[in-house]
DNA sequence: TTCATTTCTTGTCCTAGTTCAATGTTTTAG
DNA sequence: CTAAAACATTGAACTAGGACAAGAAATGAA
């Protein structure tokens, strides 16, 4: 049962680097699994981010308030995503973020110590977390770009293109602060483009 | 002379780890120093980047095309940065950015190769080259926040108190387009706050 | 099954920012 | 020192998208 949950991490990081069956399961009996109902918060602004989730399976975004008090989307996690504060979890400083489940989720969980012990018992995993971060970049770089380029209706049609299942687990509001549109401009997006 | 730019990045990189003499004598040793005029292209689109550059002087601009046939600019490099496209860097993939020197730079360069070395002989450098990273993604998440939720004068604002020298060094449309705000507009902005 | 809450849609009016074009200013190359 | 580029400013006309309001649909808890 957890096994095919230990499988499936393990795929995810062996696509990075490649592992003896020893050490995925010293990687495996230092992480922490956990399951979360729905609407859980996992992490409120002021706290220091305790964690790096790894998602087995659910649906997670991490979100802020801004200035103005309006919540803005910075993130969807599915299956096979990792979500967290890495700025908060690294430095233990008080994180900006909210981390809240969308759907019942099963994590896996590292700690600030249980990742840093997995580091020094087997440096490769740098590399894991590096790519991670790299990909992270690389998305946030592709987002940055369509918000400063791209009209709504694009920006729209890139999302469902990228994430295509997405649009049916998240409320579409969501979408809308994650797209930084109004919800009621991307409702209107939306009815455009049904009109086609 | 040339020392003088040693201890410059030494001192950068001690702020993420603690080096003994040796070991930056390592580092320094696998570095290759480079003079660049200004308007020199250190990358174009399609080509496979090969450098990680720190910037002992000097300033860069990292740009690219975007679907309208318009200059994006992704991001300045001054003293004491790296830039690099470092998916590219990573993985040998073509690039779709153009890095462009706007101001004769002083530079220290890593190849793929010289940076692997020196992962594999001072494995603590993971640890400077993951901080970078780090550093670089909440940066990028910054201005994609500060691109969702803030009018073009804050963000100009937000822009000249972060980068408070950079406005007297680069042209201003190339802020403009860093801010995601057409020319003109930024001209009446600043306008604007100048008769306050 | 019902009532309440959350989510989604649609319409009207409004504004921040764009585009285009003309003019002025600064920088650069020879 | 001069001509040519590159850059910056300003104005007028236009538009993508926002804010607000009110109703419809879906979800969910009891």
């Amino acid at each position: 049962m957890t096994q095919d949950y230990f499988n499936q991490i393990n795929k995810q990081v062996s696509k990075c680097a490649i592992f003896t069956n020893e050490e995925l399961a010293t990687f495996n009996s230092l992480l922490e699994y956990k399951e979360v109902p729905k609407k859980t918060y996992l992490l409120r602004e002021g706290e220091a981010c305790q964690f790096e989730a790894y998602i087995i399976s659910g649906c997670i975004r991490t979100y802020f308030i801004d200035e103005n008090g309006a919540e803005v989307v910075l993130q969807f996690g599915i299956e096979d995503w990792w979500v967290s504060d890495i700025a908060s979890f690294h430095e233990g400083s008080p994180s900006k973020m909210f981390i809240e489940t969308l759907e019942d989720c099963k994590l896996f969980l590292f700690s600030p110590q249980t990742k840093e012990e997995l580091l020094i018992k087997i440096p490769k995993f740098e590399r894991v977390f590096r790519l991670m971060l790299q990909r992270n970049l690389s998305v946030t770089q592709n987002r940055l770009i369509n918000n400063i380029t791209k009209s709504a209706t694009d920006k729209y049609l890139d999302f469902i293109s990228r994430y295509p299942t997405i649009p049916q687990r998240v409320a579409q509001h969501h979408i809308a602060s994650y797209l930084g549109i109004s919800a009621e401009f991307l409702s209107k997006v939306r009815a455009k483009l049904a009109k086609k």
